[in-house]
DNA sequence: ATCCTTATTGCGACTAGTTGCAACAACAGA
DNA sequence: TCTGTTGTTGCAACTAGTCGCAATAAGGAT
């Protein structure tokens, strides 16, 4: 089954309509192969329905996230990057100095979701972190002198 | 040593200039016990210094960040809360659902950090983390249906 | 095929935060 | 104390994202 519709599935099965903006966003969401920005979405929406307004971008985009099918993911870059959710779940190391983003795999984090819950009774989204830090080409450039302004 | 004085010896220290605002910003800051909001740093500087913009507010709090003097976290109230960086770091579990907020220790994230370090060399800055989920109440409450949507 | 309920849309106004630029003012050096 | 350099400010315009509301239209029921 396609990931559009696997998608328009869960959402009329969670009881939510099937508008013909939804089923735009959905298409386009679901045969992106990479993180995608509210803006790319929309602007790719328009380019076959030209009428839809943003409202209903970041509407479908926060019911997709509530639903569990997306992950939103600040990267860093000023705007919420957006993918599919899907296993394995993976995030990602971010460079503060330099911008490189590593992806790590969602095992990484086996050992703090076990803890959390044992400890906290907390059930954690652990689906898309971003972790941002130091890079080690980075560490060993900026260690000696790291006084001024890196951005 | 006052915390405020920490502040401008650490701004001074880093070649940066003093200016009034910035004083103000970190009386304000080192004053404060908990988050703050920029917007409420700016309504507390206008109270004593009608004069300020908002863009030195967010600018003093960037470079602030950059220096790691403090913490900027998102913790789903829809503004960034900035507090002094202090150890122990702490950090947040936030219910999805109900929205209370634990504080947990840094230790918790003692084993991830040596992981990131060992397998791919990433000095990860693990000092102000906001992790969602479900609270152990609203896991009992929302598991059986959790169709329909929460917000 | 039609009707009804109510979820969803577009819109416009709003909030949080960012940026480029000209004017200003710290502060190092003389 | 004065001067010059250049980091910092205020401003205004901008981007990302949110929200209330009236109009619209999905989709279940008849």
């Amino acid at each position: 089954m396609s990931h559009h519709q696997r998608l328009l599935d869960s959402l009329r099965q969670a009881g939510h309509r099937l508008t013909p903006q939804r089923e735009m966003i959905l298409a386009i969401i679901g045969e992106s192969q990479t993180h995608l920005t509210a803006k790319a979405i929309l602007q790719r929406v328009r380019a076959r329905y030209p009428h839809i307004n943003k409202s209903a971008i970041y509407r479908t985009l926060d019911l997709l996230t509530r639903l569990g099918l997306v992950n939103p993911t600040d990267l860093g870059h000023g705007q919420i990057e957006y993918e599919i959710r899907q296993r394995p779940f993976h995030h990602h190391l971010i460079c503060h100095n330099c911008g490189k983003i590593t992806r790590v795999d969602e095992s990484l984090f086996a050992s703090l979701d076990r803890k959390l819950r044992d400890e906290y009774g907390f059930a954690a989204d652990l689906c898309h972190f971003a972790i941002f830090g130091l890079c080690a080409k980075c560490q060993a450039r900026t260690t000696p002198t790291r006084t001024r302004r890196t951005k």
